[in-house]
DNA sequence: GAGACGACCGATCGATCGATCGGTTGCGAG
DNA sequence: CTCGCAACCGATCGATCGATCGGTCGTCTC
């Protein structure tokens, strides 16, 4: 499945490219059921009906509801992660490193929305051990802007008084933004990307 | 039940005092379960254990599930937007009025966490009509700040290039803030308070 | 062309859901 | 003392939930 086709023409950015998604029919059902009701509130009829099959059709993928919404998290984790990798690894210095790993984050949670959206607000949903093994990720991502930004006060680019909650504020509003953001919007992804890196810098002071 | 006790010694900064919340029991027990489980995970039985009744018990009190979700959510927007427009009149000046509406935003989200919590979540699960009528109360909210943040653009107090941007950066902050602060963490309410005074005149870039 | 297997579906399971019914209790008014 | 009513509760309703059962169909192998 993974590694059929794609020549990988420009691996320098790939972090920034973002294909659509391409989900088995019970996985893409159950996202759009579940942003749109909630894990609770989305039925296994109402995905099954989304993916085009039978209610047992899900269940031969699938073993359960739950595993529908941990491969989905899972997923949305694995992607992550490894895009902001790439994006930090382009970068040269604390600012740098910081900038892209801000953009990555910003451009994720817009062409990336939906995985975004349930990422954010199902992680109550999960049953153990699943939940610590995903929010274990989601602490590697937001260490991974600590890092920078902490870095970045050590030598004095920026002048954060409290690396730590800048840190915090700037993942949080990147988080946030399949809340609103729409592509239908004026906006383009990229636009706000680039605006959310600039608000990001204000927010750890960044020398200008 | 309003308006009995409490002489108001202190209306300077009313919005700024958050005693222990009142609740009656079924909507103290149905504010626990939707924060832990969502509306669609908490059961009837969930809410009604929790305020130590029966299930009629609750009944006698709210028609429906959704009737306690309403009814928490028209009390949190009451008491946001009461408090908004106390802080908002008490400012002199954008920059002023801008740093006590951000500072009452915070302070609500810390202190009245469940509330803001939920009201955050579970829009989605409130049915129509009153879905549209409490999100246009949010709406006021998020103007509130919009207008003090584009009449410190225009008196060159910001310099924001974007200040609706801005405006809905600083508000998704606060409105985040329940996602993470706890009263038992190391930061104080007040103290998380002004810092993210701080981090919205970064983010409007208020002259220093 | 026989057999195995993946990909499904109609029918249905027990459990649990939100909500309701017909009571019982306690208390304040007359 | 009795009436009326708010404040509940045990039992139970029909509906719907997640999940399962036995079966069908097409395809691939040998």
């Amino acid at each position: 499945m993974t590694g059929a086709g794609r020549p990988a023409p420009a691996p320098a950015a790939a972090w920034r490219d973002f294909p659509p998604l391409a989900l088995a029919p019970p996985l893409a059902g159950a996202l759009q059921a579940f942003v749109e009701l909630g894990y609770h509130g989305a039925t296994i009829r109402d995905i099954a009906r989304r993916a085009g099959l039978s209610v047992p059709g899900v269940y031969h993928h699938f073993p359960s509801k739950q595993h529908l919404l941990v491969a989905l998290l899972d997923l949305t984790m694995d992607d992550l992660l490894t895009r902001s990798r790439q994006a930090r690894a382009q970068g040269d210095g604390p600012v740098e490193r910081f900038s892209r790993v801000v953009e990555c984050l910003a451009l994720f949670h817009m062409h990336r929305r939906d995985l975004g959206f349930i990422g954010a607000s199902e992680m109550r949903s999960v049953a153990e051990p699943a939940r610590s093994r995903i929010a274990a990720t989601r602490t590697e991502q937001q260490r991974m802007v600590d890092d920078e930004v902490e870095e970045g006060c050590r030598r004095g680019l920026f002048r954060a008084p409290h690396p730590h909650e800048a840190a915090r504020a700037v993942v949080t509003l990147c988080t946030a933004l399949p809340q609103w953001w729409s592509p239908s919007g004026p906006q383009s992804a990229e636009l706000v990307a680039r605006e959310y890196v600039d608000f990001s810098l204000d927010l750890v002071r960044a020398a200008r």
